[in-house]
DNA sequence: CTAGACGGTATACTTTATCG
DNA sequence: CGATAAAGTATACCGTCTAG
């Protein structure tokens, strides 16, 4: 068996990458997860007990989340093992129920003792190592079943995520919840490193909805992104995601049809950062289908993404 | 007060590798 | 050989922190 070799983490290591995708896979034999929104992490402990923290790029992270390297050290079920858990470092918000990823970029660095509200929790998801024995082989159904065990009654800081038969209900869970996504794994599949599999699936809840571009961005002599406004004139950001060269020939050619302004319509609030900026202004603002994560808290759209142009705008 | 860096996320484009 | 796949590069964005 796979006995002999403890293996160690280290900078050559790319922990396994869920592959987008757009639909929910069906049959027997998935096993569909909550997607976590935070920092991936992995902890790795030493036969001393030492334990330290990697993100996905396999830097070491092991000061900025203190606290659950404590956790971790201090939980009776991992004395005295060698072993390797990956997982997600989250924050839940307090409010909304859900984890914030803002609040956890914020915590991250902050040195600051952590505020009882809102604990960084780690949420863990797969074991490779386990008292000196490499477990990449086993089936993740197997290898998430000795999570369970060993976790089972330890602090509220470590937590283990469930495991769902039924895609479709955990989806429309997530959706009335407002959850960042699913990730769907075959439950016979075997830890392989980044996307070298056809085994882990992440499917993405998004925002559709319209908006209006108002102009554009150009950086080096090319359209970057659109400023987007709301039906009522509020800035709420600007998307590059999406926008194909086709697109901007479309665009280019509205403004040269329908012309443009130096200056921003209207009294129109601006970031200041954007006064440095190149913009080209629409005399009539296109309306254009967007995508989105979320909204930040400061009203703007978090990773927006163009799904469509009006065709009807063209000639 | 501003500019830049950072660490995190993502996609698009370009180059390289691989395969029939 | 050409076509496709993989890999690498570049750029986008958020929210903080740091330097000037």
């Amino acid at each position: 068996m796979s006995r002999l070799s403890p293996f160690q983490l280290g900078p050559a290591f790319a922990p396994m990458a869920p592959i987008s995708a757009e639909i929910i896979p069906q049959g027997e034999e998935w096993l569909h997860q909550l997607k976590w929104d935070g920092i991936r992490l992995l902890a790795e402990a030493s036969d001393s007990g030492a334990v330290e923290l990697y993100t996905r790029k396999m830097e070491k992270r092991t000061s900025a989340f203190e606290s659950i390297q404590r956790a971790l050290f201090a939980c009776p079920a991992l004395q005295g093992s060698h072993y390797v858990l990956d997982g997600e470092a989250i924050v839940m918000d307090p409010v909304l129920n859900r984890p914030s990823f803002p609040l956890i970029l914020k915590r991250q660095r902050t040195t600051r003792a952590l505020t009882e509200r809102a604990p960084v929790l780690y949420v863990i998801f797969d074991i490779l190592q386990w008292r000196g024995q490499d477990l990449r082989q086993l089936p993740y159904e197997a290898r998430h079943q000795l999570l369970l065990d060993i976790f089972q009654d330890c602090t509220a800081e470590l937590l283990v995520t469930d495991a769902f038969q039924d895609g479709e209900a955990l989806w429309t869970w997530v959706e009335a919840n407002e959850w960042e996504g699913v990730v769907s794994k075959r439950r016979q599949s075997c830890y392989l490193e980044d996307k070298q599999h056809r085994d882990w699936y992440k499917i993405k809840k998004s925002l559709q909805l319209r908006a209006l571009a108002a102009g554009y961005i150009v950086r080096d002599g090319r359209i970057a992104s659109l400023m987007l406004l709301q039906q009522d004139g509020i800035y709420i950001g600007r998307v590059s995601i999406g926008m194909k060269e086709q697109h901007r020939e479309l665009l280019s050619s509205w403004a040269a049809k329908g012309g443009t302004n130096e200056q921003p319509p209207q009294s129109l609030l601006l970031p200041s950062e954007l006064n440095k900026e190149n913009i080209v202004w629409f005399k009539q603002p296109i309306p254009v289908e967007v995508s989105a994560l979320e909204w930040t808290a400061a009203g703007v759209l978090r990773h927006p993404k163009l799904v469509a142009l009006p065709v009807g705008s063209n000639a």
